[in-house]
Formats: structure tokens, C-alpha cells, sequence
DNA sequence: ACTTGGCACTCACGGGAGTTGAGTGCCAAG
DNA sequence: CTTGGCACTCAACTCCCGTGAGTGCCAAGT
């Protein structure tokens, strides 16, 4: 019964903090939100709630803010869904639809993401690693050059350019082709190494140097490229926060730039289903602890195949960015199916 | 002779006002450079150079500060060259030399470039329009799915994925092939519509649709994906800015996340030779008129076909930044021809 | 066992006053 | 044309104090 409104006082206070950005006190808060007890009933919860480590006073004689944990206990059990409204579904879809190939979903999933939360938006592309092969194909673009075209299930394509140590006959040309097409096709990106490590042996040896060159460019392809691709925008957002709250913007920023670092802000995202929310110093990155990340995956037919997400100030709508964040997963999701 | 140390005394403020992003007095001008005048001559230097607009006071009691038609006087005609030191232009070189392929030439000189000018960077991938097509493939993936592939001189490959009305027979797809091939090769990559446009008529009528979706989707690539792409880099530069100075970097971030603005930015850097600075409001673009613009071009052959540069302060260190970019953009333009 | 009103206490914040000092403009003499 | 002298301006800093929001604690009430 204490131990209920206890709660709903901590979730008063991160609603009024979130929405003013101003340590509250326990006045404005009987005010506000119909709590139906006197102000000093608040701060006798209030100390208890500070003692449990759920809020925290900047200083003295202000109000108190919500701590990382105070969040936590908030998007756990206090928070509400926010679903989108209708219109803003539909915006979405359609903004979506008139994508007209990966690179323009992408490109449009992250500025969408980052306009409906007004925050740092952060897309992976679909992870090879999680993909299958749909299709090699080898093409001489000279005598001594190939160009190796790798397309992907997510629909990315991947290709590279081959110097070859000779010229290459059009028959063995055709013939490796043809054993690329069979050992690759339908297999998952992560098995491509093996598939392809003893290719070389079934031809000749005045084939082996040029088979070479094309199966360790294969091999790059798969290993190197593992670095994922994500994708920034509302990078804008930042300082809008940056003039009046004390987030020095400028390790966000350097973090961000490092493609290692979008990552892990995105791989760790393990919850399968749903929405991960990483809050304040629970993220492991330098610079990023001011900042809550909420990130989810999105799948292709029923296979996660990557992550999206947001980057915050911890103080942000938890309930309206979590939802954000899901439906627009799921929009993805289902864009890439249709294609 | 009087006008001679006029240009002295501008060069200085410069110089000091970049350094110490103060604004600089005629006291600590005769201490720091050796005028051989006594201040109070200073001041009437400074008054004169005040009344012809090339310095302003922000208030009464302060010293002087270059406007951007200070800035512009310096660059013209006062600003030596500073040559990166022999050390720099092996990292430089180094780094680049790294690269593997366009896509990983285009992020390490984003990155080098924001590196050591210490500022944003912006780098143009080699223009479409400007470049010609080396090679075009067109290969099924499926009975009614092709990818074609237009491979450019500049190292670029573009592809796109083409859902056909019906099956596509292994003949018309072998000689829409050689027919595309004849056609695009070698031709530049703004004359691709006219080169493609009658292509239709050689095939019979069965054929039609199939050829249609094909040169459209050709088309598309040529015009649509001729909005260029342009990476950016070392936004976290701004954010060291924004702490002590009055530039307000959410407009410039805004500014920096429109392709079309970067476009705009680099776009204008007519001057074939040289670098390109566009200082404060001389920049066109809403929210960057407190940021000055250094672009150069780079070369593929001897023919330039994108630029690059930096986006800083106009209180930069323009002789510095300007060798930077130049260089920069010369070993990008080396690094292009080896490949 | 909670809740509540009262009360003393703390302390960030804002405004006002005074001081400082860098920097200027002007002028008359060199 | 240069220079030293001089009066003037004004941002910036410091000190000070009043204000008020907010707290913690306690004793009385339910």
C-alpha cells in the first residue's frame, strides 16, 4: 500500500522531470498529479526513495532527479505503453513504402527515426553474418579483371573488384562460376569460408593462381566486411539538449563517429523480441553516460538479421521512444519481406 | 608604405584573433609582432582598417576582430602558404595507400581530412555525371529477376535489382546484354539517356516489357542516383567550438545532415585549380554564416570529377586548413589513378 | 503506524553596486 | 606621419544580500 504509492510517486517524478527538465520538488508534485496526501507525506517517501537509490538531489535545496536506477525501476515496471496514433502509423508505412531499394530504406528508416523521437537515430544494416547467399556471380570486366558480385537474401549486394595474376580463359571463367554459384547459394554468410577453402583443388594448376585470387577476395568480402554498416542521423538533436543541460556534447559525438562503437550500442541489443533500453552508466561506452539507448531488431522473415535504435539523454520519453523505436522495427521488417 | 603596414597590422589581428580567439588590442599587437610602431600609431592603423570594414569591435571597450571581409583580404593576399611538413605528408600518403577500394578511400580521407585540420570534413564520392561507364553487366538471378551492374571509371559500382513483367528467355537476356555493353561502354555517364533510349526497338515485341523494365531501371540509376553522395566526418569538432564561442551548432549540424547543402558546399568550388574558400556570409546556406567553407577538387586523370573539404570557424587557420585540403585533395586524386 | 502542519535551515539564483582594467579616440607636440 | 598623454567607455568580475523553493525533523493528530 506505502510501497504503491512509493512507486507511483518515483513514477511522478521522472514524468515531471522528462517533460520539464527541472528537479522537482514535492509542492509541484501534489499539485500536478492527484496524489490525494499532503506534501510532506511526499517527502517522507521521497527520503525513503532517495535511500533506496531511485532519485537524487542536485543539490540541497532543490528538487530531486531521477538516478539511473530511478529510470530503470521506471521502464520496468512503471511505464506505460505509448502506442503510436493511427496518422502516425500511417506516415511511417508510407513514408517507408516509396523506398525503392536497401540503401533508400536505410536512408529513410533513419531519418524517420530520428524525426518521430526527435533524437540521434542509429541503423544497422541487415548483418551479413546473419544472411544466406542468394546468388555469386563472376563477370570478366577484362582480360585480367573480375568483378565478383555477392547478393545477399536482405538484398544487399556486395561486390569487388579482382586484379587477376593472368589473363583468364572464358572456360575457366564459366567453370568457377559455375562451382562458386553451387558451393555459395543458399549458404549462410557465416559458413562462406569453409564452403570455399578447398575450392581451388578441383582445377588445374595453371588455374590455381587466378582461383586464388577470386576465392581470398571472397574471403575479404565475407570476413572483412563483417564490419557491419550502420547508419546516423539527428545527430541535430544533440544540441538541442547541449544549451541547456549539462551533457557535454562533444564525447557523444566523438563516440558516435566510431562505427565500433554504433555497434556495440546496437549488437548488445540480445532481447529477441521487444525493445532493449540501456540507461545512463549501465552502457560500457566512455562519453555515453549521460545518455540512455534504446535500441530493437528487426528480422527478415523470422530471422533478427539487425538492430536499430536510438541515442538520448537519459531524462528522455521513455514510454514514446520505446514505442517509436518498436513500431518502426517492425515496419522495416515488414518492407524487407516484400522485397 | 602606409598602406603597406595597414595590411601588416590586419595580417597580424588575424593571426592573433585565430590564435587566441580574443579580440586583440593594439597593445598586445605591437608585443607579439615586432611593428616598430608604438601602439597609439596602431590605433589609427586600426581605425582606418575599421572605417574600410575589415575589422569591428564587438563592444566599445574591446579590442579588434577581423569581419569576413577581413578574413577575405587575408586570404587573398596576405595569407602565406604553410606546406605540411614532410612527416605529415607520409601519413598522409601512408594511410591512403591503405585503402582498398573506393568505398574505404572516400572514409579514410573523410577521416584524415578531419584529423588534422581539426575540423569537419567532407568528402564527395567521384561524381556519376562526371565520369564515364567502364563496363555493364547484366546477369538473371532468378526467371524474372535481374541485376544490373554499371561499373565507372572511378572505381565505382553501381547496382540495381529489376523485377521483370515475365521470364526473361537466356537469348534475349545474352543479347540485351551485348546490346547494353555496345551502347554504354565507354560512353560518359551523362549521355547514358540518349545512348539508351532507342534501345527497345531491335527486340520484337515478345520482348518489349523485359527491355523496358531494364533500360528504366538503367535510366533510374543515371538520373536518380545522380544526386551524389558526399561522407562527412569530425562533427565532434564543432562541439569544441561550441563551449567557448557563439556559433550555435545545432543549425550547422541541421545544415551538415541535408545531402543537398553538402552538395551545395562542395558543388561550388568552380575554381579548377586551387582551393575554394567561401568565408562566413559569402556561404549561401542558411546557418552556416558563421562557418567559412574550404573545398578543393581532385582528379581522376586529368579530369576533376568531385571535390572535398572542410566546414570550420571562420576563425580558422586558413593558410593551414587551405595546404591541408589541397594536399589532401592531391593525394586522393594519385591514389584514384593507381587503381 | 501513517499522515500532517509547523518550523528552522540550506543554498542556488538573481539583482545591484562597486572596482578593475583593457582598450579606445582625440589632441597637441615632436 | 608618429607619438605620448589623457579622459572616457564598458565588459567582466567580485562581493553582498534578499528571495524563495525545497528540505528534514518533530510533535500532534487520525
Amino acid at each position: 500500500m506505502l510501497e504503491e504509492r512509493r512507486l507511483a510517486v518515483l513514477r511522478a517524478i521522472v514524468e515531471d522531470y522528462v517533460s520539464t527538465h527541472e528537479p522537482v520538488g514535492s509542492k509541484a508534485l501534489v499539485e500536478r498529479h492527484n496524489l490525494g496526501v499532503s506534501p510532506a507525506t511526499i517527502r517522507n517517501d521521497m527520503a525513503a526513495l532517495e535511500d533506496e537509490g531511485f532519485i537524487a538531489q542536485p543539490h540541497t535545496s532543490a528538487g530531486r532527479v531521477p538516478t539511473d536506477l530511478g529510470y530503470r525501476m521506471f521502464v520496468d515496471r512503471l511505464a506505460g505503453v505509448k502506442p503510436l496514433s493511427p496518422p502516425e502509423r500511417r506516415a511511417i508505412q508510407q513514408f517507408l513504402d516509396e523506398a525503392v531499394d536497401l540503401d533508400d530504406v536505410m536512408s529513410r528508416t533513419v531519418r524517420l527515426l530520428a524525426q518521430i523521437t526527435r533524437q540521434v537515430a542509429l541503423v544497422q544494416y541487415p548483418s551479413l553474418s546473419r544472411s544466406t547467399v542468394r546468388h555469386v556471380e563472376l563477370v570478366a570486366l577484362s582480360s585480367t579483371r573480375l568483378i565478383v558480385v555477392i547478393i545477399v537474401d536482405s538484398g544487399r549486394v556486395e561486390q569487388r573488384i579482382i586484379e587477376c595474376p593472368g589473363p583468364v580463359p572464358e572456360s575457366t571463367l564459366a567453370d568457377l562460376r559455375a562451382r562458386l554459384i553451387a558451393a555459395l547459394a543458399g549458404r549462410t554468410f557465416s559458413s562462406v569460408p569453409e564452403s570455399v577453402v578447398d575450392l581451388e583443388e578441383g582445377f588445374v594448376l595453371d588455374d590455381r593462381p587466378t582461383v586464388h585470387a577470386v576465392v581470398s577476395a571472397v574471403l575479404e568480402m565475407v570476413t572483412e566486411r563483417l564490419d557491419e554498416r550502420v547508419v546516423l542521423g539527428g545527430t541535430a538533436h544533440l544540441a538541442r539538449y547541449g544549451e541547456s543541460f549539462p551533457i557535454a556534447i562533444q564525447p557523444v559525438l566523438e563516440a558516435l563517429e566510431e562505427q565500433v562503437i554504433l555497434l556495440q550500442l546496437l549488437g548488445e541489443a540480445t532481447t529477441p523480441q521487444g525493445v532493449t533500453v540501456r540507461i545512463g552508466h549501465e552502457n560500457p561506452i566512455e562519453g555515453l553516460e549521460a545518455t540512455s539507448v534504446i535500441t530493437a531488431q528487426y528480422a527478415l522473415g523470422d530471422r533478427a538479421v539487425a538492430s536499430l535504435g536510438v541515442v538520448g539523454p537519459t531524462h528522455m520519453d521513455y514510454p514514446g521512444t520505446m514505442s517509436a523505436v518498436h513500431a518502426v522495427a517492425r515496419y522495416v521488417s515488414r518492407i524487407l519481406d516484400e522485397q
